[in-house]
RNA sequence: GCCCCCAUCGUCCAGAGGCCUAGGACGCCGCCCUUUCAAGGCGGAAACGGGGAUUCGAAUUCCCCUGGGGGCACCA
């Protein structure tokens, strides 16, 4: 099996992209075939190295890697097809000499105004074929005169193009629904269509898995496959992705370029692992497995039909699941770097230990990565910031007072400044003031970190140190 | 307008004629645990779009309707 994922460096890789990429991936990993990456950037003008970059960039973060292609190299030369038009005008020339494509001299206004006509009177819009009957020779002639000129494919008519789509089971078109298409325009610049075939075909294409938007171009990609003298490959074509309004995925339901899920404080493993569940099942109730057994089971025959609509919020969760398998120090080194951007500065050796220890109750508490830095931020301030909802609910109650007061007093003479013996002595306190956890322990907790929401409350102490712990809550009696 | 694809809880998936009183996951609601927030445990509400047909029997097969999606460029 050879499957290739082919983006268009016209845009930042998006999510429905990836999945594609990733659809791509699993098969070929599961076949123990090889996979490709081929740059489709024949638009120069919409196409970037930016975007170039960010589709790499996208694939490597997601791991999913390639054997063939961009970057990498192999045995077919360039994998950029703006580096391979010579090639695509060669097959577009070649197929015109067999007479399997003709020169064609109408001009854009012309085919619009026919193609309006052609829709008013309820017929297929595509071009009519005027130009089909033309003599070869005289064509030739025209344009070697300097008369502009397409070259199209000679589409068999009657005919109908049928083909097994391994996920839609088998699909049939009728050509009186495909056009005598474009291969080459004026300006000598391939299609889409021409440079994606003689690509596919070229590098030895197996499997075509790509986004059902180009399922109707299928047996553009068979017919010039067949001309060419090749085998069509195999084709899976997969549901698109929605937004939870039920329309295509795109802009306007936010983020969907990949990177932002990167740097929103995803995981890869779990983008990926809720990714795949996108039209795709482990076969039992499993909803979080391990990359490997994905690539073991995985087969584009079970993909689902129906499109999938992106929840945020099932990935969110899933992303909250993996962020707690992660090992403590690969934990730490994935949201300490956040800790220090959000302080802007480094954490010195000290508290680099400070948070280590911390570490496991945030980690236990998070769904996104990038939200480390709110629960640890109390620790490496000078001055915390109080949240005003958490001071007016919390430390202006009554009882609030005789709390920090005691608890300021047998803090100050505790022996050893650990977490059981904090709340031991605090634990004593709460029977001694006749107080519930509630109301005796919250309003330790906004003194010292700030806000109601925190990791858990003698810990928290026991990072903070005495001295800063005990500071605070003087600080707070003395503005109460 | 023309062509193609699709159709199970709000969402993602199970279900390939009787195992379905339709199962799991997210989300939601309730209870438990609990110093907050999470996590965790337990429980709950929640779906086969409609109509025909085939069959002893249909979520599962066929047809029509409806609904949703995609495509119809000298864009990719």
């Amino acid at each position: 099996m050879r499957a290739r994922f082919a983006p268009s460096p016209t845009g930042f890789l998006h999510v429905g992209s990836a999945r594609t990429a990733l659809f791509n991936w699993l098969a070929v990993r599961h076949a123990g075939g090889e996979f490709v990456l081929r740059s489709d950037d024949t638009d120069a003008e919409r196409g970037s190295d930016e975007y170039y970059q960010d589709v790499i960039d996208g694939l490597r973060w997601l791991g999913l890697d390639w054997d063939e292609g961009v970057e990498v190299g192999g045995p077919h030369g360039s994998y950029r097809q703006s580096e391979r038009l010579a090639r695509y005008q060669d097959v577009a020339e070649a197929l015109r000499r067999a007479g399997a494509a003709y020169l064609c001299f109408c001009t854009t206004p012309e085919l619009e105004e026919r193609r309006r006509q052609a829709q008013a009177e309820g017929k297929p819009p595509g071009y009519d074929g005027r130009c089909r009957p033309l003599d070869a020779a005289e064509s030739q002639a025209r344009r070697e005169a300097g008369e502009q000129a397409v070259v199209r494919l000679a589409v068999p008519r009657p005919g109908e193009t049928v083909f097994e789509d391994i996920v839609r089971g088998e699909v049939r078109f009728d050509h009186d629904h495909v056009e005598d298409f474009v291969l080459l325009r004026s300006n000598g610049s391939p299609t889409y269509h021409l440079a994606s075939t003689v690509d596919d075909v070229d590098f030895e294409v197996s499997h075509v898995v790509r986004g059902e938007d180009l399922l109707s171009s299928t047996p553009k990609h068979i017919l010039i496959t067949v001309a060419m003298g090749a085998e069509p490959p195999s084709y899976a074509h997969l549901s698109l992705l929605m937004g939870p309004d039920g329309k295509k995925l795109s802009k306007r339901h936010g983020d969907t370029a990949l990177h932002s899920y990167r740097r929103g404080g995803y995981l890869p493993d779990a983008f990926v692992n809720y990714v795949a569940l996108l039209g795709w099942n482990f076969g039992d109730d499993e909803t979080v497995f391990a990359r490997s057994e994905m690539v073991e089971r995985f087969d584009l025959g079970d993909i689902q039909k129906n499109p999938a609509v992106f929840d945020n919020e099932k990935l969110t969760w899933m992303n909250g699941v993996y962020i707690r398998q992660l090992e403590l120090d690969d934990f730490v080194d994935r949201t300490r770097p956040l800790v220090e951007a959000d302080l802007a500065r480094p954490l010195d050796e000290a508290e680099q230990a400070t948070y280590r220890g911390i570490a496991p109750f945030i980690q236990e508490r998070m769904k996104v990565l990038t939200e480390a830095p709110e629960q640890a931020r109390f620790l490496f301030v000078d001055v915390v910031e109080y949240d005003a909802g958490a001071w007016e609910k919390i430390l202006t109650k009554p009882d609030a007072r005789s709390a920090l007061e005691s608890a300021l007093a047998r803090l100050a003479s505790l022996d050893e400044w650990q977490t059981d013996a904090i709340e031991r002595s605090l634990r004593s306190m709460l029977e001694e003031l006749e107080l519930n956890a509630r109301k005796g322990l919250q309003p330790l907790r906004v003194a010292i970190t700030g806000s109601s929401i925190s990791p858990p409350l003698f810990e928290s102490m026991e990072s903070l140190g005495r001295a800063r712990t005990l500071a605070r809550l003087e600080d707070v009696v003395k503005r109460l």
